[in-house]
DNA sequence: AGAATAGTGTCTGTAAGACATTATTCA
DNA sequence: TGAATAATGTCTTACAGACACTATTCT
């Protein structure tokens, strides 16, 4: 199958690609793996599903699969598609974090697989089927995973903490309407460190806006409710957070 | 061809890895790209070939290719294959930036590559057969390159110039002796602003140690020769840099 | 001596962390 | 009134950028 829109440059050329043959040449086998992150009882966790067919059949694994050239556009719409494919989620953050393969990682033959993450919030997570697939705490993966996909959780995880030091990465684990308090702590549990307020807040207020006579009420001062700043873009930060607080 | 380590958990697993047959799918093509910088006459510098096959024959492109999945035990191990192939680079830097595909970058179809960038310096650069590659600096790259490689180039050198806020990433352009005066100037080429001596030696110089009795001499005051420190591993910083001099 | 670059010392501004204090609600 | 959390104000510390000043060599 070669592309439809690009023009020849010559004749030679369009022969040349007329005649290409793609399947002739041995290629990888070439997977999209999303790890798919939300907070669930102050706790990160991800979404595995149980695998339904060889290798490691009946082991947990991630919610990926083969790039489908037929309809995936891209590794990014293949991600989509799988995450749809699980549970509907509702556009969740996605990013790409690297691609890792070799020999010996499928025993199914060479294989590449590009490695995603997914952010979403607790409140929009959509209903799972539990047959198929579970979320687990980090702190309780299972013991045997398929593939290599417990090494792929690490790397993502690690990722999303680096980065939660110099961007607001973790707001995408948050619902749209929330207040500071929620925010800090879904940093702290990202970080796996508690911040002071103040610090916090001064860093996070250009980011978000709060929005007008909103407050969230219990048995204390109410908490005046904020989003995103829509314009607030990449969410990075001009410092890196440095410290922990004390107490 | 399936790997050969593996050991299947039944006998139910075995059958199915004995007849699975990976080029019963249709798979992307694979490929990988290495954009080699270096500097050149005070700029960054990529190395590009001419292409010898169609499609694009004939362009200026990344010296990259197809994964050789007898061969290559990986990603990494594929770009360093490519990059000997060209010319005989001693294990220069070598960082994994992204995976771009789609159905439309190559027009043989459906196609995959993972994107690298290698720093080297410009004393390590090995002489190249001019009539198969070339260094083109940033500003004078060809106006028509082969598929997205225009695209990737601008993409490899957007991670390098943003990992060289934070990082000492640029210190790969360095050989191994410098002095800290050609290190900023180095600093100060890939972020494209000038920087304060007194700044930028202080954060450097955890991360570099001097040469006793080591100095580069000319008209004017010698200059301490310094190296890396074989301990600064990851070359991070903990603040960013924050701005520009003046003057 | 003067040119040229290497290298240092010090001031200032900014922003983070600490922490005490005030604010507001409900039980 | 007290518990609980929200929100603010201020002090201290760390470090980046500015910039003047000293150091050392060669011509």
């Amino acid at each position: 199958m070669t592309s439809s829109t690009y023009r020849p440059a010559s004749a030679a050329e369009a022969r040349f690609l007329a005649e290409y043959d793609a399947s002739a040449y041995a290629t990888p086998l070439v997977t999209v793996d999303p790890v798919i992150v939300t907070l669930r009882d102050e706790q990160l966790a991800v979404l595995l599903v149980k695998r339904e067919e060889h290798p490691f059949l009946g082991s947990w694994g991630l919610p990926g699969g083969f790039i489908d050239i037929r309809n995936d556009a891209d590794p990014e719409a293949c991600a989509v598609r799988k995450l749809k494919e699980k549970a509907a989620f509702v556009s969740p953050y996605l990013e790409q974090v690297k691609t890792v393969g070799g020999r010996e990682r499928d025993p199914r033959g060479w294989s590449l697989t590009v490695l995603f993450f997914a952010l979403i919030a607790e409140d929009d997570v959509p209903p799972i089927d539990k047959r198929l697939a579970k979320w687990f705490p980090l702190s309780a993966l299972p013991d045997a995973m398929a593939f290599d996909h417990r090494a792929l959780i690490d790397c993502a995880i690690r990722r999303i903490r680096a980065k939660a030091e110099y961007t607001a990465l973790p707001a995408h684990l948050l619902p749209q309407r929330f207040t500071l308090s929620k925010m800090q702590r879904v940093f702290e549990l990202v970080l796996q460190r508690r911040l002071t307020a103040g610090a916090f807040r001064r860093r996070i207020e250009p980011l978000v806006e709060p929005i007008a006579d909103c407050f969230e009420t219990a048995s204390h001062r109410p908490a005046q409710v904020y989003r995103l700043r829509p314009d607030s873009g990449s969410l990075i930060f001009e410092q890196p957070l440095k410290g922990a607080r004390r107490k």
